[in-house]
RNA sequence: GGAGCGGUAGUUCAGUUGGUUAGAAUGCCGGCCUGUCACGCCGGAGGUCGCGGGUUCGAGUCCCGUCCGCUCCGCCA
């Protein structure tokens, strides 16, 4: 092994070009790959930036090319040399260095290497589980740097956007208290209290609320936040939250800033200019449009209400629904007639995930009459009503639900964007947002039996609603507004309640009472009374936004080191026993078992 | 908590109806090779078939259990 000395690198792996030719130069890195002709060595020498040829020659040093037949894969090098034009045309077009070539005189073996366990190439597909136990290998990937790249350039694009628009950015704590509403915490014992816990936060919402109320007037943070909740592609125990508070602002001027933010964002990370303002829909007809509030909207293939039709037709199913109060709802998948039966059990399976009880569907023949299971039930008038509603023509293919509202919406909502997959109609370099308003304050909860917060109960009802909040909370709209890119939700806020007496009200609606919320969080209702200003914010997901960026299908591909489905870590082997002594210390029992 | 798919060489996978010595590609090691770029050619090494139990004369293959990974439902904004 040699050492480095004093050398320094002159140029990284990514930047020679033709204009160089001439030009002595020190380059450092990794070995990708090496071809070794017997004479001639070649080598593809990789940093962070990219790769660049090397190649040793024996007629230039025979030393040099000597030792250059002993390296490996994933050795470290230092090289110094000559930048050559390729000769003749041989220059490689998929590098960006292609046209030119380092004829290598002077070789450090800075370090050796093992074999690494798994290709580092681009085109091997490779176990996940295996990428996060060497991710210090699967990090040189140079797509996964790229990944990491472009994660960074998005936080400084959205720190220099928010710091000249006047945000300051301020921490709050990590060890804090377990709230009620929403995720599971994780907690954290305390040694010095014994049987207390901390919270790591879900989210800095009181905080932020809190320094509106400080007067700081803009905070934003890009912070780690905490659920321990199941995972899934795009979700982690541990992800992060570009968050923001504004005071003496309404949703207008909130959105306008973020699309200012998002914008610098699409510039800073993919060069693209994605024209704010952005499409706004009201929650209602998202939901009656595309059957969800995170429509994506790269697609149509809308939704369809036939329940008028379906509650005069004889079909059981269909009527049942629509005189029970539920509805009956339809897509029309253009095209799609030819999908054979084993597609349409598939889809019918995929339906039933989302509790559908079946899934009804029509093929438009030729001369347009149905070939269906459930065509029999229905006369040739009702057909032309039900194919004029959904614009259907020959070779179409409908798909029909009949439920209550909610089922109905997320089946077909579903099974659209699984049609779209099947269609191949999502672009991943098309990104379309759109915010979605005018939501409902409450839900109801079938389980608990009580209305819950559809997004939390700090948010502010729209004030023309207040009286309605103890006769009709359902019927009651909150300030909030989510923005949605391609089907994904990427972010949330509200204007926030700011009186106190506002926030008792809504807090006795969810039937929380004053007690329960002067025990858990007394604090943010004191402080409202202390000249709260009018205030909101928002949100938003940055791994989520990152995996859009860079057209991954998990939030895993663009954070450093995630976790897995079971919420451990390869790498470390988190979590892992401590000693007894740990947690005696912690007045935590060490011999639990379940 | 539930559903589905997967676990075989370092890696990615194949392995038929249960049958004798478990294969391929790639990587690795050795040799040859002066213009390759996923270099090429020749040779070689490399296996706890996730783990445990069962059925069987015989199990990678069938059955039961279990662990792990991924996708999804529930859960979660």
């Amino acid at each position: 092994m040699d050492s480095m000395g004093s050398l320094r690198r002159s140029h990284h792996c990514n930047e020679l070009g033709i204009e160089n030719v001439g030009d002595r130069v020190t380059l450092m890195g990794w070995v990708l790959r090496r071809r070794d002709h017997g004479g001639v060595i070649f080598i593809d020498l990789r940093d962070r930036q990219g790769i660049t040829q090397i190649v040793f020659n024996p007629e230039i040093n025979p030393q040099v090319h000597e030792k250059a037949h002993r390296l490996r894969s994933e050795w470290v090098l230092a090289v110094q040399g000559r930048v050559e034009p390729r000769p003749g045309d041989m220059a490689n077009p998929k590098l960006v260095t292609g046209e030119i070539e380092v004829l290598v005189d002077q070789l450090l073996i800075l370090n050796t290497s093992e074999t690494p366990p798994f290709p580092l190439d681009e085109e091997s597909d490779v176990s996940e589980m295996l990428r996060l136990q060497y991710r210090y290998l699967d990090l040189r990937k140079p797509e996964m740097a790229a990944n990491l790249i472009n994660r960074h350039l998005a936080v400084q694009a959205v720190r220099t956007y928010l710091n000249d628009n006047g945000f300051l950015d301020i921490e709050t704590p990590m060890l804090t208290r377990s709230t009620p509403e929403g995720a599971r915490d994780y907690l954290v014992p305390s040694r010095v209290n014994s049987g207390r816990f901390y919270a790591l936060p879900q989210s800095p919402q009181l905080f932020k609320q809190l320094l509106m109320i400080s007067g700081l007037d803009r905070y934003y943070q890009i912070v780690k936040c905490f659920r321990d909740e199941d995972l899934r592609a795009d979700r982690q125990p541990e992800f992060t939250q570009i968050d923001m508070e504004l005071s003496f602002v309404d949703e207008e001027q909130i959105i306008e800033i973020v699309e200012g933010m998002i914008a610098a964002l699409f510039l800073a990370t993919r060069g693209l200019d994605v024209e704010p303002p952005f499409k706004r829909i009201s929650y209602d007809e998202s939901l009656a449009r595309y059957g969800t509030d995170r429509p994506d909207t790269r697609f149509g293939m809308e939704l369809v209400d036939l329940t008028e039709i379906a509650a005069a037709c004889e079909f059981k199913v269909f009527r049942g629904a629509a005189d029970s109060g539920g509805t009956v709802r339809a897509l029309n998948a253009k095209g799609c007639g030819s999908f054979t039966r084993k597609e349409l059990d598939d889809l019918t399976d995929y339906a039933v995930q989302f509790g559908a009880r079946g899934l009804a569907w029509v093929k438009v023949k030729e001369d347009g009459s149905w070939q269906s299971p459930i065509a029999k039930f229905f006369s040739p008038e009702e057909q032309l009503k039900i194919a004029a509603a959904l614009q259907a023509e020959a070779g179409d293919l409908l798909f029909f639900g009949a439920d209550a509202v909610t089922v109905v919406c997320q089946v077909l909502g579903e099974l659209r964007v699984e049609l779209a997959r099947r269609l191949n109609l999502l672009d991943k370099s098309v990104f379309n947002f759109v915010w979605i308003t005018d939501f409902p304050l409450v839900e109801y909860d079938d389980k608990e039996k009580r209305f819950q917060a559809l997004h939390h109960p700090f948010t502010a009802p729209r004030e023309e609603d207040l009286e309605k909040l103890e006769s009709d909370p359902l019927a009651v709209y909150s300030r909030a507004y989510d923005l949605v890119l391609n089907g994904t939700e990427i972010g949330g806020g509200s204007i926030r309640i700011h009186s106190s007496e506002t926030q008792l009200k809504v807090l006795k609606a969810l039937s929380i009472s004053e007690e329960e919320a002067n025990e858990k969080f007394g604090f943010l209702l004191r402080a409202l009374e202390f000249g709260a200003p009018p205030h909101g914010g928002i949100a938003f997901g940055l791994d989520r936004l990152l995996m859009i960026i860079t057209g991954n299908d998990s939030i895993r591909n663009v954070i450093a080191f995630p976790k897995t489905q079971k919420a451990t870590c390869p790498l470390t082997d988190a979590p892992s026993p401590v000693a007894r002594k740990q947690l005696t210390e912690l007045y935590l029992r060490p011999d639990w078992k379940e």
